[in-house]
DNA sequence: GCAAGGTC
């Protein structure tokens, strides 16, 4: 059997009803599907990846001692190189001890542990287990593999991690690589007639890509996040894509801050071609707007002056009447990038466009909505594609004239790639077939589409002089002379701006002059589409990641609105990286890496060598950060107490605030006042926002508490709220007092000053029976107990349904469970926390 | 709890 690995599903459908004799069989191994057909008498298997199936992390395990260096062995069975550089012999710390008695370990995030981590060896984990299970159980029958991953860097990497796999259960059968860059019958049966080897050296650029943007990534996020610890789910990021483009949105914020205004005034002379004097002059047809032929005056006596100048004139003179035609070409083919603008000046944010997308070609309404190419390849049947559309009653008139010219040419966007053609409708869809925000970017594409088959537009443009008194007035009109493709694509088109017919020398009326005062603007703040365009000229991020990139900025808090603006934590954020560790706020860093990856593929360097040096330079800036942390901290804290802010201390009136206790780094609310002020409230487990409004029912402040996969909920703080008050709950008999022959009953409350929540014994003095129960859910009680060990049975309501359990923390049915858990993962490893946990009851 | 890159 020949195994085919493609990089998704999409392409392996597509190979097998390319190459098949006959139709494919879809099948099914485990939940994955795979395509089964025959060449010449041989059985054919393709199966298609999720991008990448492997991920790289940190060896979890290990641990740096400080004799000795790196402990462990990585998952792949290789003993770890203790190859600390001798810089870091003194690690930059002096109070504390970068040590404990086990060493540091990586997987904490503390601060010691990041001069080691940026050292730290890096292995490859499962990511999709499910797929890499079914890829194993074909690789082990296969007699020969074909790597089908998509042609280019990252395509061979996802390539050469799915051979990894293949070659666990499969040493020994022959491998080869298969290039193509379009999904036609030459072009597929030509790579796979002319086959050749995995490039070796390809897939370790991609792998140093992988291993850099873990570490800096890692490392100066731990960093943020450490330095001015917010609480747990309070992440400030920062990676080599998404700081450069907070870096951008941050200076622009910048510029504008820094920009003096300047005044200027602007003269607008209303006139008339028809009425010369009466009630309804300056209001018939003939009436129109121009403005001094100085568009803007800077100063108010130039203004003056031409104002009193025209002040008592009642009629103007047409100097001159120019006409020019110009004509707009038709606009380019769609790829991401002009694709996400078009969409973001229609409403549309990029991430919301890219899920649009998504959906739209798992249907069959798009083509693949992940290219850079802006010509069509020459093996698409554009008439078709008109054919196919022209069922749409709003889109069949165009299309046929279209099709009535006969040979149709396209225009060419200047990026031509063979990876997918542009983006273009690969079905008839009318309002009634999608929802409407599918609908809208279906119409963009269509009419996008149909647009790079026309002809361009002309507009007409009239410019009209005018003379009143000697001070100089021009009128300027815009009509659509000949529509083109404007015809089918209204998108950004302006709105005609007519001029009455005026013919030269005539004396038309002038109805008086106005002056404002205006003042100059600052550059503009990005909007989303116009940042995506700012990435990709920058080569920041790729088709498939920039709009996601975006959204993480305004996830972590560090921009706001649209347009973007920066927030005070993401401007300080940047300040701070900028001054210590410059390299990751600067696009260069992006560059740098492209070529080196390069040199990587042309076999000029090694990922060692080049994951070193960017390990080494990392090591450096961290060097710089380190000893300034309590400056970077300084410069985070403000940013960090405007989001801590939740409402005004009830007792002293200055600010409650989001605080973390500085042992335990749990969460909790603390009065700004302190110490002077003791006032404090608890809060629940999750991560804590603060929400404007105060509660309804007290008037306290609020608090968003999103708990681990659970949906948020708004909390007042104040525990003594009615909204905060549940009734005790009976659940039960206490099963520990009726074994020694008493009666006593369980019940279920929650401790106004921790907030837990627990089951207890009302003769909980003598009998000390207390079970805890998960903080958040409605209880209700039932009749039922545990077969296990007599406790009764309660039934906690969550967002994700009903879940009935036995409280008891000691039961024997749930050390069974945790056996069988701890027996299911591999090797039968013994789980010791198990062991750990039951004794710390 | 980290990144960015694939794809769902």
């Amino acid at each position: 059997m020949k195994l085919v690995v493609t990089e998704k599903n999409d392409a392996a459908q597509k190979i097998a009803d390319l190459l098949g004799a006959t139709k494919p069989k879809a099948d099914k191994v485990f939940s994955t599907p795979v395509y089964r057909f025959d060449v010449d008498g041989e059985e054919w298997v393709t199966i298609g990846l999720r991008g990448h199936i492997l991920e790289p992390d940190f060896a979890p395990q290990l641990v740096y001692k400080k004799r000795g260096g790196w402990q462990g062995v990585t998952a792949e069975g290789e003993a770890v190189p203790a190859d600390i550089p001798a810089t870091l012999a003194r690690p930059p710390f002096k109070k504390k001890k970068p040590f404990t008695e086990d060493g540091v370990e990586l997987k904490s995030w503390k601060m010691e542990a990041l001069p080691y981590l940026v050292y730290a060896p890096i292995e490859k984990l499962p990511k999709e287990k499910d797929i890499i299970r079914s890829l194993k159980n074909l690789a082990k029958k296969a007699d020969s593999i074909v790597i089908a991953t998509d042609f280019d860097r990252e395509g061979e990497l996802i390539g050469a991690d799915a051979l990894a796999c293949c070659r666990e259960v499969n040493p020994t059968a022959p491998v080869s690589r298969a290039r193509y860059s379009a999904f036609t019958k030459a072009e597929i049966q030509g790579a796979f007639s002319n086959l050749v080897a995995m490039d070796e050296d390809l897939a370790q650029a991609g792998a140093s890509r992988q291993d850099i943007d873990l570490i800096w990534g890692a490392v100066l996020t731990r960093y943020l996040t450490l330095v001015k610890f917010a609480g747990y789910g309070n992440v400030r990021s920062s990676g080599r894509v998404q700081t450069p483009t907070l870096a951008l949105i941050v200076a622009r914020e910048r510029e504008r801050m820094a920009f003096v205004p300047e005044d200027y005034w602007v003269i607008r002379g209303a006139f008339d071609a028809d009425a010369t004097a009466g009630p309804t002059a300056g209001e018939g047809p003939g009436a129109f707007e121009a403005g001094h032929a100085t568009a803007r005056f800077k100063s108010a006596a130039a203004a003056d002056a031409a104002m009193a100048a025209v002040a008592g004139a009642a009629s103007a003179r047409v100097a001159a009447v120019e006409t020019k035609r110009r004509t707009v070409a038709a606009p380019v083919p769609f790829n991401t990038t002009s694709l996400l603008a078009a969409a973001s000046s229609e409403g549309l944010s990029p991430a919301r466009t890219m899920r649009l997308a998504e959906s739209l070609y798992m249907d069959g309404y798009i083509s693949y909505p992940r290219v850079d190419n802006t010509v069509y390849p020459s093996s698409l049947d554009l008439a078709e594609v008109v054919r196919t559309i022209a069922d749409n009653p709003a889109y069949a008139p165009y299309c046929k004239e279209l099709l009535a010219k006969g040979a149709l040419t396209a225009t060419r966007g200047k990026k031509e790639t063979t990876d997918h053609p542009p983006i273009y409708p690969t079905a008839k869809a009318t309002p009634d077939d999608l929802p409407p925000a599918e609908y809208k970017l279906y119409n963009l594409v269509a009419r996008r589409f149909l647009a790079t088959l026309s002809d361009p537009a002309v507009v007409e443009g009239t410019k009209v002089s005018l003379d009143v008194a000697g001070e100089p007035f021009v009128a300027k009109g815009d009509v659509l002379a000949v529509p083109g493709f404007r015809a089918i694509y209204p998108y950004g088109l302006k709105k005609d701006e007519t001029l009455p017919a005026l013919a030269e020398g005539a004396t038309i009326a002038f109805n008086g002059a106005t002056c404002a005062k205006k003042q100059t603007e600052p550059p503009a703040r990005y909007s989303q589409g116009k940042l995506i365009q700012e990435m990709e000229k920058l080569g920041l991020g790729t088709k498939s990641t920039r709009h996601a990139i975006i959204e993480r900025l305004y996830q972590v808090k560090y921009i706001q609105n649209d347009p973007i603006e920066p927030s005070q934590l993401g401007m300080a954020v940047v300040d701070a990286l900028d001054k210590f560790a410059p390299h990751i706020t600067h696009p260069d860093m992006t560059a740098d890496l492209e070529q080196k990856m390069d040199d990587i593929a042309a076999g000029a360097t090694t990922r060692e060598a080049v994951v070193g040096t960017s390990r080494n330079l990392l090591s450096q800036e961290l060097g710089e950060l380190l000893p300034h942390s309590e400056d970077v901290k300084e410069a985070l804290a403000d940013a960090v107490a405007a989001d801590a802010y939740v409402g005004k201390c009830p007792k002293c009136g200055k600010d409650l605030q989001i605080r973390a206790s500085q042992k335990t780094k749990s969460m909790f609310i603390g009065c700004a006042g302190w110490p002077d002020c003791d006032v404090t409230y608890p809060l629940p487990k999750g991560k804590i926002e603060s929400v404007p409004e105060p509660c309804p029912t007290c008037g306290m402040p609020q608090v968003k508490v999103t708990a681990f996969r659970a949906k948020p909920r708004t909390v007042c703080i104040d525990p003594a709220c009615a909204t905060n008050q549940e009734p005790d709950v009976v659940v039960g008999e206490c099963p520990v007092c009726k074994a020694a022959g008493k009666e006593s009953k369980l019940v279920a409350r929650r401790n106004p000053r921790t907030l837990k929540r627990s089951v207890t014994c009302e003769n909980f003095d003598e009998c000390g029976t207390r079970y805890p129960l998960p903080q958040y859910g409605a209880l209700t009680a039932t009749d039922e107990v545990c077969e296990a060990c007599g406790a009764p049975m309660v039934i906690v309501t969550t967002a994700r349904g009903p879940w009935k359990l036995c409280p008891n923390f000691d039961c024997p049915a749930k050390e069974q469970e945790e056996e069988k858990k701890a027996g299911a993962r591999k090797g039968g490893a013994k789980r010791k926390p198990a062991a750990k946990k039951a004794s710390k009851r």
